[in-house]
DNA sequence: AGATGTGTTGAT
DNA sequence: TCAACACATCTG
């Protein structure tokens, strides 16, 4: 609360606690996750060993999407005692998911950032946990947060929506201090309501108007703690009925569904950019 | 150029 | 088995 006399300046992690003894700017900051190295550029890679070869298991962003990536190679190669750095009982549709796939494809996913989607996929099919609806589809139990009539330029050419900033600040992980555009962004993982395709979702594919609505809503229920930390996000939009016999061909009813995005929230004023690349 | 993944070595 | 470090290779 109080204004601190020294700078509020975070340090990173380990700079802090020990073992660097050394003000250097250079980051040398080795893992506490196993199976996690640092990489040159400062993200973090993943690996395991088997037959004293060494599995590159892909390059992450975050420390502990790397430890999970880890973790999911463990439970594939080793099996269920394997030492994790998120340990705790291996969830059940995860155990049913990965004997069954070749150790190869377990390692193509994890590299390719693909295991989330892989495994969701895969408890579609199996039909357990979550509601069904008129479509005989999956939908996972979610509860809403806020919801948001679009604007034109939300619609418009520039690949960016617009979230309220009360919502925003209520719902979404706060901003670093001094973050804006150029700052590294925050990443927020958002998949549609609909659970049948899995192919990738473009925002403006929707084909949204202006005054039509797109409702943010959260996980209500976690269905295996998988390669993603932050939390599970759900974007559903709906048009409205409009009357002018202007449109052709697509109005009306639910958006189809789709696969996932990921929203970057950036600036002071929390705009989300959905399906820019 | 920057990111990715391997070669390699030394430790546990 | 494991990670640190160097650097070759890949990629946009």
């Amino acid at each position: 609360m109080s204004v601190s006399t020294a700078q509020g300046r975070l340090l990173e992690g380990d700079e802090a606690t020990a073992a660097s003894p050394l003000p250097h700017a250079r980051a040398p900051p080795s893992s506490r996750y196993k199976g996690v190295v640092p990489q040159p550029n400062g993200r973090w890679g993943a690996q395991i060993y088997e037959r004293h070869a060494r599995v590159w298991l892909g390059t992450f962003a975050d420390e502990a999407a790397a430890a999970r990536a880890y973790d999911v190679a463990a439970l594939r190669f080793r099996g269920r005692g394997a030492a994790a750095n998120f340990p705790g009982p291996a969830d059940a549709a995860e155990m049913a998911f990965l004997p069954g796939r070749p150790k190869a494809e377990v390692v193509d996913m994890l590299r390719k950032h693909t295991y989330d989607d892989e495994l969701r996929q895969a408890l579609r099919s199996g039909g357990s946990g979550g509601d069904r609806s008129s479509l005989g589809l999956v939908v996972l139990p979610r509860v809403a947060l806020f919801e948001k009539a679009v604007t034109p330029s939300d619609v418009g050419r520039l690949n960016r929506l617009v979230v309220p900033k009360l919502h925003a600040e209520k719902h979404f992980p706060p901003l670093q201090e001094g973050a804006s555009a150029d700052t590294a962004p925050v990443l927020l993982v958002f998949e549609d309501v609909g659970v049948g395709g899995g192919k990738v979702w473009r925002f403006r594919e929707k084909g949204l108007a202006a005054g039509d609505t797109v409702t943010f809503s959260q996980a209500a229920i976690t269905y295996g703690e998988t390669m993603d930390v932050k939390r599970r996000m759900f974007i559903e939009c709906r048009k409205q009925k409009r009357r002018d016999g202007g449109c052709s061909g697509n109005d009306g009813g639910d958006c189809p569904d789709g696969g996932e995005r990921v929203v970057r929230l950036f600036g002071a004023n929390i705009a989300a950019a959905i399906g820019a690349s």
